[in-house]
DNA sequence: TAGATTGTTAATCGATTAACAATC
DNA sequence: TAGATTGTTAATCGATTAACAATC
């Protein structure tokens, strides 16, 4: 059984791949994890230690290769390839999600959106054409979709779970605002605004 | 000076709180610490222990009044007041924001929305014109905000969270894939649905 | 060579859990 | 009273940091 990483140094990745991605386009070549880590707010030991836990990708005296290291985070993340999402749910937030330009640079691709409101079925949403929310489970079994994103109200958010589930999704992005309970195997990352604002109000006076 | 409450026990009370009005509104009274863990996935042990840094409000043998829990966190948290919100940014995103109706019932109030775009400014986005972001700092500090929402490109999100900054905001929620330096006392929180997104493909086949 | 920076080890720090007396 | 559950302590577990030999 391979050696297993902490799901906090996982965490950790994507964040060093944005930042890494940001320096090649501004023409770098060559960073070190002191410079990365003070850009991020990161102590410079934690990039290290981090990072040795997938390999070494470094030069001492020399730091880190950026293109190389970017695509070895690529790979580790799994998205040196391309993930086809479902969308579920075509309010606003599905609409923006839909109509996200982020998402092909960075491992993505919206192959479908669905709402179960009969006035939405079937109009366009930022180029694509809302499905029928019953279709769900069948269209994203038949593609072999693995990763959605739910924009849904919370009352309707884990019975949109279980069917995704069902369906073969294996990770979801919530934008409901409320705990969603899922299976072994299933990973939940949740988004919820009020939630993020009440995390800062505390420390306000 | 007051008890250090470690911050990331603070990240859990919104969600403790979420879960309790949810309760309530499904009618029930009380609720034990090994209820509410089951239902967030979280241990009765840490449930107990977080309260027991701000005080005592259970009861042996019968554990906690909902309401009266709600409100104990909502005090803590200080969204047991209404707080007004400024949107910077008004394309789907910052749109999505002005138009949601979950802030109003969680302690916010959506304030005022900025842009700048000549086409945007003057137009109007659910309800709110849109103002000129060059007007972003006076309007900002005479309005006494002190929490932002920023949907802008990540080329311009540094110099906005500076803007911002200096206009008295002390907490931003940022929707910009990047990276945000702030002077301490500021306090930010990332939404990225690509990094959320790449937290997870990692543990897929 | 001299300077810089890695990868790794050991030490420190902090968070979580288990257990239980107190008590409703 | 008997049963349940809190608040808290101590033990365990895990994450971060400091330090440095290795080496580019």
């Amino acid at each position: 059984m391979a050696k297993q990483i902490p799901d906090i140094v996982i965490g950790r990745l994507p964040v060093y791949l944005r930042a890494l991605v940001q320096m090649g386009q501004e023409g770098r070549q060559v960073t070190s994890s002191q410079e990365l880590g003070e850009r991020l707010g990161i102590s410079a030991a934690q990039i290290r230690k981090d990072l040795s836990q997938f390999g070494e990708f470094g030069k001492q005296g020399t730091g880190y290769n950026i293109e190389f290291l970017s695509k070895q985070l690529s790979e580790i993340l799994k998205v040196n390839r391309v993930w086809d999402v479902a969308i579920v749910g075509a309010g606003d937030i599905g609409r923006a999600l839909a109509g996200y330009s982020g998402f092909s640079e960075r491992g993505f691709r919206i192959a479908m959106i669905f709402d179960n409101k009969p006035e939405l079925v079937g109009s366009e949403a930022a180029g694509f054409m809302i499905k029928d929310g019953r279709q769900l489970r069948d269209e994203i079994a038949a593609a072999g979709i693995k990763i959605a994103m739910i924009a849904v109200p919370a009352t309707q958010a884990q019975d949109v779970v279980n069917q995704l589930v069902e369906a073969g999704v294996r990770a979801i992005l919530s934008y409901a605002p409320v705990h969603l309970s899922v299976p072994a195997g299933v990973r939940v990352q949740n988004i919820d605004p009020s939630i993020h604002l009440q995390r800062m109000t505390y420390y306000l006076e």
